[in-house]
DNA sequence: CGTGGTTTTGAAATGATTCAAGCGGAGTGG
DNA sequence: CCACTCCGCTTGAATCATTTCAAAACCACG
């Protein structure tokens, strides 16, 4: 099976220019839309109109800024991340097609973290003012939002439960999978992956520095679990990896 | 100046025995209701006409059962943890007066934590369902909601920063100063105050042992910037635990 | 006044980091 | 097209922070 890049979700441009409405779109199940029929799906539409492209290493939008909008993921893939006042930042997550960006933002009216797209990428602009006024129109747009909101905190947690419990290989193993479920939503292939972020990335994201994630690659390697080649990831044992997550040390 | 308990916040049960009503209650702007009007505060107390009393070491509600209702505290100290398959927990928050729990269940209908009241507590419960209704009708309601759910959002990623990037003394340190803010904006003493989680739940917050909890609780004490004496505690020095926190090795 | 749970403290062990060096691949310009 | 360079990645060795294990002290409570 060929390896298929995240780009492959889109609608090849030059093909179907403009026809990005959430009722036509794939992402529709995965995205705010779930649970609308037609008629809301349409309205949703309606103020998801804006589409903006964001090439690689471009911020979406900078912790500080105002807030205005929230944003789908339509293509690519982005971080997040937020910083101190002294220079630490910690990687806040990684989001893929279909993942909701900038709810932080709707707690002050400003952007509480950095969003960079990891590759060229492409988002839907939904203005958060008229997604709160559709979202009482509509019963399902506002339970499907909160859900969405929930869903972050709960995933949230989780993370606080790896940074706080969890060591370098138990963290890896867990990321992996992470993104591999994810990833196969999507209908990609659940055992070969290429990874949009760096090292450092990573290590930020798993409270480790980059070195030990990559000397945590090269063991998952001689132990048969992954076989690794730079960013291309091939997951040879599975369920070696769900084990090392689920047992703490045995 | 004594140090006040968290329960004096409570007017005392026999002098006033069910005036416990939104409009009336003292940590509505800290609450819920922040930013309601007379009459929309009025028809928030419909759907919060219901109580609820938790004693010290009693669950309100467990990882799995169904979600219905959030709560927000009214007296006493909650916490609330997540669990792995294997035994591992870490403990995400701790919750006081005015602060709201469950908002992890509305993901799936099932709450996705354990709450636990470390000290005898009361709470307020709010119907899940009415809130969604009532919060398409007041604009106000569903803002202030969407904002304490976002405002959830940036806490955990507060929390991953420093559980990502933060050593012992950095952590408990913030923590600290966290704890403090928050019962100062209660009308608590910022540089008294008694803990009342346990050295093992402030380490499974801050993804540390509890030993190492206690015995950097005795090298603030020998550095001068803490008093303590158990569970007791009187900052001495607020400058030098901000100086820890700021600072990452100078 | 004992009892159990919590906390403190010490010493040894461990896992991750730091520092340092070398490798490799992608992109650039001659 | 090749050599060069830059950036990301790998690997080793020494160091360091935190954990682990163990023992004792303390406090609240019945």
């Amino acid at each position: 099976m060929p390896v298929p890049t995240n780009s492959d979700l889109a609608a090849a441009p030059a093909i179907e220019p403009l026809k990005v409405a959430c009722a036509s779109c794939n992402l529709r199940e995965l995205c705010l839309p779930v649970g609308l029929n037609a008629g809301e799906i349409d309205r949703l539409d309606g103020l998801v109109s804006n589409r903006r492209s964001v090439t690689r290493g471009e911020h979406l939008f900078r912790n500080g800024e105002r807030f205005e909008a929230l944003y789908a993921v339509r293509t690519g893939f982005f971080k997040t991340c937020v910083g101190s006042e002294d220079g630490r930042d910690q990687v806040t997550g990684f989001q893929m097609a279909g993942e909701l960006l900038g709810l932080d933002g709707i707690s002050s009216d400003r952007h509480h973290c950095d969003a960079v797209a990891l590759e060229d990428s492409s988002v839907c602009v939904i203005a958060y003012s008229q997604l709160e006024d559709l979202s009482r129109e509509f019963t399902s747009l506002q339970h499907s939002f909160h859900k969405i909101m929930s869903r972050e905190i709960v995933r949230d947690h989780g993370v606080m439960l790896l940074l706080g419990n969890m060591r370098a290989e138990e963290r890896l193993a867990a990321f992996l999978l992470n993104l591999t479920q994810r990833l196969q939503a999507r209908g990609f292939s659940p055992s070969a992956l290429v990874l949009r972020m760096t090292r450092e990335e990573i290590g930020s994201y798993l409270g480790l520095k980059l070195e030990t994630v990559s000397r945590t690659f090269s063991k998952f390697q001689d132990d048969g679990l992954l076989e690794v080649k730079q960013r291309q990831l091939r997951i040879l044992n599975q369920a070696g990896l769900q084990a090392l997550v689920n047992n703490s040390r045995c």
